[in-house]
This record gives structure tokens, C-alpha cells and sequence, in this order.
DNA sequence: CTGTTAGCGCTTTCAT
DNA sequence: ATGAAAGCGCTAACAG
């Protein structure tokens, strides 16, 4: 077999079935260029598929009625013309056009869902959730982002309703909850991370002012008394409850708050890294840090590396969330769990109970602590 | 304000404009059981919108082909007619339905997307691009999961051309290239992380065996002749390219390959932290580890963490893909960036000329070295 | 410039 | 049990 350096030299040498390294001499200039040849699409009844009921029924002998009713089995249908009609529907290989099915029917059979951040490790748990919730109940998931934007987000919806989505599931974002409201009565609406409640809004929120509370006692508990904060996106519920939630411990264990050890974060790894720094810059000592949630957290771990700071020998550290990813930093994130999955299964369920006019369930999901190893005892 | 251990004792307080604590108390039983009202769905025409085409013809007193018109732009219409249509249009609060509109012109508007996981950061950052690059074309994106299973891929497939999505990007995934080629018979067709060629279908695919070979050979520079590889998931093209890549670098440093050294993980954190363990008890020596994904560097770094190894001090590692946590890991991880986003943003622009018949550029999207403190040279 | 007409592919009365 | 006919909401010739 050709060596590499040999193909640097200019030898060809080619691997057993893959692709000759070559390239990597040229790496620069490695670069395919393709334009679109000019492509007819092709509307041709002899191609696979694309045939339509009225062709299925034609081959069948029949009227495309009963081709109709076979399909979704809304009425009685003679056997040998069923067994001709699905011989027609194999042999042209016929779907039915879900967009005329939609058009007729007046509903879309696809469920619209608009949240902040396509990359958010912490929303697509989320997306999965609705995902599983939503599988085998014929509906698809038309999932768009309006990046953490108000306006986009309603901008968002409208494009979803114009789609004529049969039901909308808002993941957090920064959207009012009456615009919310108002939205609802177009279309069915579940909203996670908001508040709102009307005819046909549902919201599924947990108690952050709670898990605030859970996350800073812990502190407490482990004899902690300095405790900063790095807060979440400004003007989020969530972030705000959750330093509620903070102050509410440091009251109920007489520790005095003292603003200069709340700084304001973005709910990023970017922002905590920076909010860890500025938190050590000001002098003012501390020993623990709640972070408002895991990605901050990241942030914040990453500052005190640098600096030479050891977590959890010199500084506890708990985040909020528990996203997939804070089972494996070292060491492995203390923090407080969301279960984020449920939180989308459930709100599939809801939108389907909203859309369908069956009854479902809605259960405020509880935030857990999870001790891991980035808090500990102060000695 | 009310303290919280006087919740705790049946004390109700509440917090100026959030949510009463008192639910802390009772956290077990907290369930909001909620059971959807039988609220009727409104085909209300004095209701907000839903209002339809002819509806604002009548009301603007023109023909619906003159609205039409006036909505696409399709030909000139008198002003005074544009103004009593446009005050109709916002009198009425009317959207044009989409699916109509679909089912007339034959084509959906929107791009089928299948991805095999929902909830892996590296495809998620592909999603972005595919969602960047949509923007403003008028076409939404469908996007919807494979969970990496061939069959389930393929009848996501069919699924999306039910729904006749006017073209289609595999974002990886285990299907075979010959079936993505059949596919392409039936709508455009953009994959990454095949490699496919066809008249409607189209690959962007980086050279694996480049970044396998330059990661490798990052090592070896720094003076590491036992190099472990953490594979990745099997029969996956990427990842066998990887290792080829890996074996090539050995190689043509005159280091022998070494079965021991070489163990199969699964491109995830799990699978990451059980094989640098297995590498590990093997008692093989090595010095740095090639993980063929950051998800299952993420993995070792926590196996060698918990057993007190250090990294970079006494074990370098690098990883592949450069997810956007890479940069927060402790330390940060170096690895093999992989230009994901750009991807995504190429296979949208592909699609989009695919369909439009509109020539566009396809390049091989280069690897990176992406040297961060988890490698160092070997005292 | 603008209205009339004829569907896109499917479902659903209404007869038979 | 089955076919004919009437649209769902919109667009696109085709005549004026």
C-alpha cells in the first residue's frame, strides 16, 4: 500500500475501497465545484409512483369513491373489488397525497412547534419528547426556530397558522403569554415554560421558584454561606423565578443577600464563563455558585479552570436543567434535573387531547436535585 | 415577605407577582389534573381570520383572480382595485391558505428533512445551516427523526413524500447510498454523509479519512508513538474512514498497528467511557487517545478522570467534530473541527437548486485541526 | 387590466 | 355496496 508521504510527493497511491488520499496533498484546492445540470422534473405516469386515486381506481374498475373508502376504511367494500383496488394501489405504488387529504379535510394533520434555539441541547430534549409523543399519532412535528426573538416568534406562529397547522406547541421563548392567549383562538396551543391558561392554551411549566430555592439550600446545607449567582436571560420567567427562588433560601437561612454576588448571565456558556470571572474580580468571596443552568455552568467551570480554581475543592458549583451532557463534565455536574423529555411527551398529549377533544392529562412536572460531584462539604 | 419555612409550616405566603411557594410543601401531591373542556373548534367567519380568498373578492367586490393577482404579484392590477383588496385583506385578517396553494401549484414549499437523532448536538448544528440557509426561500423545513435505524429512516422518507415535500436533505444516517439514489427518482435529493452521486441527487461528505490521518498525526508530532483509537460506530462510513485515516498516520510513521490499542465505540459519551475503561484494563500502555467523535471524548475524559488520570499531563486526547461544547469542556477539548453548519447551510442551498433547476455550489467542506489543551507533547 | 372557467387530488353526501 | 357530483381554497390559462 502507498505510503501518505509518498502521495505528498506526488505518488498516486489509492486505499483498498475508499477514497484515494491524494486529496490531502491539495487539500486547498480540493474542491468539487457542481452545478445543477439541467434537470427535467419529471412528471411521468410510467415512473415510480405519484399516481393518484383517480388513476388507482381507473386500473381498479372502480369509482374513486370506493378507492376512497377502502383507504380509510369508512364504509363496506366487496371484497373482489378491495382485492383489485389494492392490487391497483401495489402496482402503481400509490400514496395518497396528504396535502389534498389535508385541504379536504380541513386539517393538516401536522402540529406546529417554535422554539428559541435549534441547537439548545436543552430544547431538543424537549423536540424529542414531542416527537415520541407524537409518533403513531399520524401528525408530524413542522418545527421552526424563532431565536429567542419576540417578534420572530409571532412572526413564527403566523407562518405556522398560514400552514394551517392543527395545533402549536410554543418550547419557553420569549413571547407574552396574552399574545399566547390571544393565538389560542385560532388554533390550539401548549406552551411550555409559560404561564398562560385559556380555552384552547395550555402551559406546562415547572416551579422554578422552588428548584431555586432546592438548589441554593443545598448549598446551604453543605455549609456554604457565600453563595453567588449567575442568572439566566434577563426579563425570562424562568431565570427570574429561579433568583426568587435563591433569595428566598439565603432569607430562610438568615444569610443576608448581598447583590455583588449576583451577576447577570445568558443562559450560555459564553455568558457564565464571563460572569465567573467578573464574580472574581470584584473581591468579593464566595464558595459556592448556583448558576441558573447547566450551560452557565459550563461556562463558569471553565473560568475557574483557567484560573487555577478547583470545583469542588474550592468552589461548589450546582446548575439547573440537567441537560444529557452534565452526566459526563469532570467531574460530573450537581444540578437540578428537568425532565424535559416529559415535559415535551406531555405537551404532544396535550395539543392531541386539545385537537381531538379528548380528555389528557397535564401534571406540573417536579424538578429533582441531582448530587453529582461538583458540590461538596465546606471543610 | 413571608419566609419559606413558614410555608413549610402551613403559613401561606405569597411572592409579589410570582407564583405561591406553598406548593413546596406539598410537592408529591402537586398535580394539576386537567381535563380539556369540550371546547367547540370555531369555523366562525366573524371569528379573527380564516378568513378565504373569495370571501375578500366579495368584500373588495372583484374577482378572486384579481386578489390572487394582487397576492403573488402575477400581473398588474388597477390601484383602485389593489387598495379595495388590500383593505379587504386586512379587514378580514386573511392568510392565503398554504395547502391550497401546495396542492394547485404541485409543490409543498417545503424541504423534508430527516435526521437521526433529535437530540445530538453535532446534528443539530447541521439543522441550523439547513434552517440558515432556507431562510427566506419561502420553504419550511419538515424535520423528522430516524433514530438511526435504516428501515425507520426509509419510511421517514416515504412519509415526507406523502406529504410531498418538494425536495429532500439526509442529514447522515445509516441508509444504503443505492436507496437514497432510488429516492432521488422521486423528489431532489441532498445528503451528507453519504456519498451518493445521481441526476437529483447530491452528497456533501468531508474526508474522514483526512481528519483520521491529521488527528492521528497531531499526536504523533507531539511525540506519541502508542496511540489508542476509540472507533466509532460501526458500519458507518464516517467512522471507518476515521480509522483508516488513523492506521494510515501510524503507518507512515513507521508505528505498528496494534490491534490492543483499538476498541469499538458508538459516537456517544456512554460508549466513549466504557471503551477508554476496556483500553484501560487491557493494560496495554498508550499515551494518547483518538476518540472518533467529541461525544466519546467526552466520555474517556471522564473514565480517565475517575480513575485519576490526567489529561493533557499524563494521557493527550483528541477528538472529532468540534461541537459547540467543546470549548467549555475542562480543559478544552482539541479535535477535528468539522464545518457543521456550513454543511447544513450547503445542502439547503443544494436543495434549493436542485428544485429551482438553478445552478449552485457544491464544495468539500474542509477538517480543521483544532489544537485546544487536552493534547500536549510527550516529556 | 379583469372576470370566467377549469381544475390540483381527495372526501363525502346523495342517490341508486 | 357503489357511483356521480359537489366541492376544500387557490391558481392559471383563456377570453375579453
Amino acid at each position: 500500500m502507498g505510503s501518505f508521504l509518498g502521495a505528498l510527493l506526488g505518488v498516486k497511491t489509492a486505499l483498498p475501497g475508499h477514497a484515494t488520499l491524494e486529496s490531502c496533498a491539495f487539500k486547498a484546492k480540493n474542491v468539487m465545484k457542481t452545478t445543477a445540470k439541467p434537470t427535467q422534473r419529471k412528471r411521468d405516469p410510467s415512473g415510480p409512483s405519484r399516481a393518484t386515486l383517480v388513476e388507482v381506481a381507473e386500473a381498479a374498475g372502480v369509482s374513486a369513491s370506493t378507492v376512497s373508502r377502502i383507504l380509510n376504511g369508512t364504509a363496506r367494500v366487496s371484497s373482489d373489488k378491495r382485492k383489485a383496488v389494492e392490487k391497483a394501489i401495489a402496482d402503481l405504488n400509490f400514496t395518497p397525497n396528504v396535502l389534498a387529504q389535508s385541504l379536504k379535510r380541513g386539517q393538516s394533520m401536522t402540529i406546529g412547534v417554535v422554539t428559541p434555539a435549534l441547537d439548545s441541547p436543552f430544547f431538543n430534549e424537549t423536540l424529542k419528547g414531542i416527537e415520541a409523543g407524537l409518533a403513531g399519532s399520524g401528525y408530524a412535528a413542522l418545527i421552526v426556530s424563532g431565536h429567542w426573538n419576540p417578534e420572530e416568534e409571532a412572526e413564527r406562529v403566523a407562518l405556522l397558522m398560514a400552514r394551517k397547522v392543527d395545533g402549536i406547541i410554543m418550547v419557553s421563548g420569549n413571547i407574552p403569554d396574552d399574545q399566547i392567549v390571544r393565538f389560542s383562538e385560532q388554533v390550539p396551543i401548549v406552551a411550555t415554560g409559560h404561564g398562560c391558561e385559556a380555552d384552547n392554551a395550555r402551559a406546562i411549566r415547572v416551579d422554578n421558584v422552588w428548584g431555586g430555592y432546592r438548589a441554593t439550600r443545598h448549598l446551604i446545607e453543605l455549609g456554604h454561606r457565600q453563595i453567588a449567582h449567575i442568572a439566566g436571560m434577563p426579563n425570562l420567567q424562568d431565570a427570574n423565578d429561579r433568583l426568587v427562588g435563591y433569595k428566598h433560601a439565603l432569607e430562610d437561612a438568615r444569610i443576608p443577600f448581598d447583590e455583588a454576588l449576583v451577576v447577570q448571565g445568558d443562559f450560555r456558556e459564553s455568558g457564565g464563563m464571563l460572569c465567573a470571572n467578573q464574580l472574581l474580580d470584584r473581591g468579593v468571596p464566595f464558595s459556592a455558585v448556583f448558576a441558573a443552568n447547566d450551560q452557565t455552568a459550563y461556562g463558569a467551570r471553565l473560568a475557574f479552570y483557567r484560573r487555577g480554581i478547583r470545583v469542588p475543592e474550592d468552589i461548589s458549583l450546582i446548575g439547573f436543567d440537567d441537560l444529557p451532557g452534565s452526566l459526563y463534565t469532570t467531574p460530573p455536574l450537581t444540578t437540578m434535573r428537568q425532565p424535559v423529555y416529559e415535559i415535551g411527551h406531555m405537551a404532544a398529549g396535550a395539543v392531541l387531547g386539545l385537537i381531538t377533544n379528548k380528555p389528557f392529562k397535564l401534571e406540573q412536572p417536579q424538578v429533582e436535585l441531582m448530587i453529582r460531584e461538583t458540590t461538596r462539604r465546606l471543610r
